[in-house]
This record gives C-alpha cells, sequence and structure tokens, in this order.
DNA sequence: AAGCGCGATGTTAGCGCTTTCAACATTATA
DNA sequence: TATAATGTTGAAAGCGCTAACATCGCGCTT
C-alpha cells in the first residue's frame, strides 16, 4: 500500500481476492460481474486509490480515447468556441481533447500531427483544408477519422465542417451593394498559410468583380488580428482611398478597432463610412453603433466535428462526410439601413 | 507494406536491416548510432511511414510527453491566454497538452482529474485552489508535478502561479478612493466554486471597510460573464443605489458592457460615473473611454506554469514552489484622473 | 440422470516499445 | 603484444492491461 508506485489493477484484483481481469470488466463491463463481486472490486478500488492505466489499457486493446485537435492559435477567441465545441462534446462521451497549436505555420502543423498521431488518437480535428503534402500523407494513412474545419471549399481529406467563406463575404459584398455602398474597401487576415483568410478575399474580388464595381489592389488590405490593426489598416485605406463609401473587414476584430477609430476621428458611420465584420462575436451587438457582420457557428463546429468523429467510430455509416453550417448576414447599425423586407 | 496496421518499429528495423532497439536509439539517442546505420534506418522509416507508438513507449518508459490542464472554461479568452502560454512552451519542449474544460464545476473537475491521470500525464494544471477533498488526494497521490494557476491565496498541494485576486482589488479601490470614489458598488463573477472571485470581493470588501466607506450588501453583485450581464448588472446597481459614485467590475467583459450600458443611457463616465474593470484585455485599451483596470499576466500563467513542470521534472530542485506575478493597476479614461505623481 | 446451456470467473498470450545486460569489434594504453 | 577502454549492436524480459478462449458450477430439459 506503502509502495510509491501507483496501484496496479493486480493490486486492486488481489485486495478484492479475484483475479485481474474480473477489475477490469467492473470497470469497463459491470453487468458482466456478479452483484457481490462488483462490490468487493468496488471497494478494492477505493482502498488502493486505485487509476486505471489506460496507456497500459489503450496498448492492449488497440484503442485510445483520445482526439486530436489543432488549431491555429486559442487565444483568437473564434477558435476558442469551437475548442470548447469539441471538449463538451468529447467529454460527454468519455474522451479526451488533445490540444495543439501551429501558430498559422503550416510546418509546426505538420510536426504537431505526427506528435499527436504518435498518441495514437481516436481521431484527428484539424483547421482548414490547406496543409502540407506531408501532413495530407501522415493524416490519411493514420486511418482514423480526420475532420477539417472552418472551410468547405476544396478537397477534405476525410470529413469536412464548416461553411462557405467564399459565399459568405461574396454575400456580404452583395449586400453592401444593396445598401449603396459603391466603392467597398477589404481589410482581411494575412492569407499565408490561411485558406479561411485566402477565401475569404476571393470571396469580397469575385462579388465586386461580378457588380461591376472597381476591384482595385489599392482597395485591400492585410491586418493581423488586432482591434489596433484594423484602426491602423483604415487609416492607410483612407489615405490611398479616401473616396469607398464601405469597408469589409474578413474579422470583427479588425472592424470593431476601425469603428472605434471612426469614432476618434470623427467620421460617422454609416453615414460617412459602412463597416461590415465577420464572425458576429459577442461585443459586435453591444458595441454602439452595431456592428454589421456575418454570423457563423463557431461553437457548432467543433460540437459537430466531434460527433462526427464519434459516430464514425460507433460504425454508423450514416454520417454525411461533409456538413456545412451556414452562415448569416446580420444587419445591424454600421450599415445603412434597408428598407424592411 | 500495404497491410493496414500501421508500420511497427520491428518493421522499419528489417527494412533496415537492424534490430528493433537500434530503430529506437536512432528516434531517442541519434548519436549513440552508427552515421552509416542512422541513415538507414532514417531511410527505412521514411518508406515504411513510420510513426512512433508512443503509447507503446510510454508503457515501457513508464513516462509520457503529456501534460494535462483543466480550466473553467475555453471560451472565456482569459483563460484562452494561459492556454496559449502552455501549448507554446509545451511544444517547444516536445510535450502535449491534454485538456479538459470543468464549466466551473467541482465535480466535474474531480471526473476529469481522473481521467487525466488515468493516461499517466507528466505533469498537470489546474485552476484554483478550490478543489473537492477527492480532486485533492488525487493529485496528490499521482506523484507527479500538480500547478495550481490563477490564484495564490490559499494552501497549495504543490506548486502555484498566478497573483493575489484578493490584493489587486484591494489595490484598486484604495485607487478609486484617491481618486474620489466615496460610495463603490461591487459587481463580480459568481463566487460559487471559483475561489479567484470570491478572492476578488473578499478584496473588494476589506478594501471598503478598512477605508471607511459604506460596506453593504446593496452595493454588491453577481453577475455571468458578458457584456449584457454588465448592463443587466449596472441597471440594477443604480435602481437600488442611485447614489453610487463608482462602480468597480470583477472582470472586464462586465465593465465594458455597462460602459456600453452608460453609453446608452447618457451616463457619463467618468464624471458621472466612475468604471473600473479587471483582467487588461485587449478591448480595454481600444474602446473609447478607455477602460481603468488591473493588468495581469494571463499568458505569463500557462507559460510560467509549464516551465515549472518542465523543470521539476529535469530535476531542478531549485525551481520555487510560488510564482507571484503580480499585478498592476492601469489607469486610463473611465476614472478621474489623478494629479501626476 | 445424463446432457446442455449459460452465467461467472480465470488463464494465457501478447500489444509495441524500452530497459538492462551482454556480446562483439575496434581503438587506445602499457 | 596483451589488456583495457570505448563504441556499436543485439537478445531477453517485462511495462499494465485486454482479447480470446477455457473452465467451472448450476439449473434446466427431456
Amino acid at each position: 500500500m506503502d509502495q510509491h508506485s501507483p496501484a496496479r489493477m493486480e493490486d486492486v484484483a488481489q485486495v478484492a481476492g479475484v483475479s485481474a481481469i474480473t477489475v477490469s470488466r467492473v470497470i469497463h463491463h459491470p453487468d458482466k460481474v456478479a452483484d457481490a463481486t462488483r462490490e468487493r472490486v468496488l471497494k478494492a478500488i477505493e482502498t488502493t486509490g486505485y487509476v486505471p492505466n489506460r496507456v497500459a489499457g489503450s496498448l492492449a486493446s488497440n484503442q485510445t480515447r483520445i482526439i486530436g485537435a489543432l488549431v491555429p492559435t486559442v487565444t483568437n477567441s473564434i477558435f476558442a468556441d469551437t475548442i470548447d465545441g469539441l471538449t463538451d462534446e468529447l467529454g460527454a462521451q468519455g474522451y479526451q481533447l488533445l490540444l495543439g497549436a501551429t501558430g498559422y505555420s503550416l510546418a509546426e502543423e505538420t510536426r504537431l500531427i505526427n506528435a499527436i498521431l504518435a498518441q495514437r488518437p481516436a481521431g484527428i480535428v484539424v483547421t482548414g483544408l490547406q496543409h502540407e503534402p506531408a501532413a495530407e500523407s501522415l493524416l490519411r494513412a493514420a486511418g482514423i477519422p480526420v475532420v477539417e474545419t472552418w472551410n468547405v471549399d476544396g478537397q477534405p481529406i476525410d470529413m469536412t465542417v464548416g461553411f462557405s467563406n467564399f459565399n459568405a463575404c461574396h454575400a456580404m459584398v452583395e449586400r453592401l451593394v444593396a445598401r449603396g455602398a459603391r466603392c467597398i474597401g477589404y481589410v482581411g487576415a494575412p492569407t499565408l498559410a490561411n485558406d479561411r483568410a485566402a477565401q475569404r478575399v476571393a470571396g469580397y474580388r469575385a462579388a465586386v468583380a461580378k457588380l461591376g464595381l472597381e476591384a482595385s489592389d489599392s482597395l485591400v488590405f492585410e491586418g493581423k488580428f488586432s482591434f489596433a490593426a484594423g484602426a491602423g489598416r483604415l487609416r492607410d485605406l483612407l489615405a490611398t482611398r479616401p473616396d469607398v463609401d464601405a469597408v469589409f473587414f474578413g474579422n470583427d476584430i479588425l472592424a470593431l478597432g476601425a469603428l472605434f477609430e471612426c469614432q476618434r476621428q470623427g467620421i460617422r458611420v454609416p453615414a460617412d463610412l459602412a463597416i461590415a465584420g465577420f464572425d458576429d462575436v459577442e461585443l459586435a451587438a453591444s458595441v454602439a453603433p452595431a456592428l454589421t457582420t456575418v454570423r457563423i457557428h463557431r461553437y457548432e463546429i467543433g460540437r459537430q466535428a466531434a460527433r462526427m468523429i464519434l459516430e464514425r467510430l460507433r460504425g454508423d455509416t450514416t454520417t454525411p462526410d461533409l456538413t456545412d453550417l451556414g452562415f448569416e448576414i446580420i444587419e445591424r447599425e454600421t450599415t445603412p439601413a434597408g428598407r424592411a423586407d
């Protein structure tokens, strides 16, 4: 008892006067053990302070209850919601989350995929559809359910859950034009190693071109994920192109930073300049004027990704390989009001 | 090669014409293998697409490269920063994060501690100093480094990294009074199963009492972590106690929600009402008027927690068991300006 | 009363790796 | 040249658990 290596199943078995396999049964198939025996074993587990060793169990059974997940960064509240969706669903089913942050680096992603796969997870969730070829083959060869999230525009490895960044931005530009915008600037996240951001600008460019508006590089900027960057890029844009009447931001943080900058500079929103964001963070609705944005279902992405993996593991073959959670244009006060329709 | 179970170390060994142990050496102690042999093995790893099986490795060596971490919720951007600090430091050292979210439930925390311990992590990080007795004994019996975070006011199990929530709130109240406040309300997060929140109100109460100000329950409210709750509790407080001249919020989200509410209601800040928050989120500095708040080092908490565990694992005995990262009062525009001092 | 089925428990083998110890070849030392 | 030291590789054992099969005893059928 006082030996300082933790109790093993064998120790519990000895205390309960049974064999190890019976202890294993009490833990995994309690109904296959007689009531009296089960009680005795449970008591022995308690007195020995036994905590099952899943690494041994996983090796023997050749399966873990771990799901790997890779996000660019956790600090970006956007992915935090997805992670919460993941842990909520996974936790309820007795699975656990092995988390990695790539820092928007594809090379780091590959490295982390390798490290996670070494733990032989039951499934893995990654962000986006863009990966190094090495990462893709690693994922394919792993022989486990793989879910790519946050983007449905592309060739999935296995399963996908998310929405069309392209369509969402396209739709927002159309709405902006319907509300009177004629010269629309765009400020988005860096597109390097970020297919979601790339699809977003692409959607903007396509819509602008389709609607016969000016589609110039002088209208497009990139900014890091911060309020300060939103303010800075707005200043840059206004300096080059004072004729813009609307700016569409690739995420709400940039948009809100720009909105605050407008307030500081006395630019009236939306009278002088319309502003639209993307993500619909809580702040978007709480700020004054409230931000027009695109609502996406961040928490549900995580939740659904977990569900798809779990169903696949259960042998459920009816699960679709692609779940498009869609998006909604939320018009609030930073864009001109349209007639009720 | 086409057999669909993944390649084992033995398979690699065969391809390279060596024994399994040599493959193991190439992976873990490359310098203990002759150059030519190493090259041959590396090539064999490549051609077989071998990904080491760490669950087998962990069982054999009786050690994992996994660190467990428990936070109340990831969505709260506050903990997201800590998680990023953790993954950054851990990732750099070849360790991985097994993450759980307790949802502010102590029972759930105990359940998750058990599940995480079953994976035999090399160390574990938990939030706060308050746990169920069962959780505490589990943690003590595990025989691994344990770090409790976000609070240093209490009895640690092993190591601690954070700051004094009590002192921080005490200091802010003192500052508020120095700036002219005479009737200070307090709105904080629910204190149930949240020792950090409990210490914060306690700090407020102690300071108010010490300074001879009114310390009435009618001045104290609890609100969930949302802008809407901040606005709502402010309305409640003002309805009961229209005489308050300052409100101190237990976190920035509540404070900012209240600030927006003031803007909507035409309450001038800080002329009519001073507002102070806690956490110093990015938005606090970006909003107008910028929010007076308490800066704490959320990312560093994670970073430092990881470091402490890693150093302990390395056998470094010089690491202190307690790291107080402190706090800073950041005076901005939502409180009356003091004379330069 | 023999045989069958079934529930409850145990025995054996082995998951893929690392640890420990041994073996051998090569070089340095006396 | 003998011996020790060093470098390189391998063989055997076992980590703690579970899968698969084996065994036992009991009540039931016919």
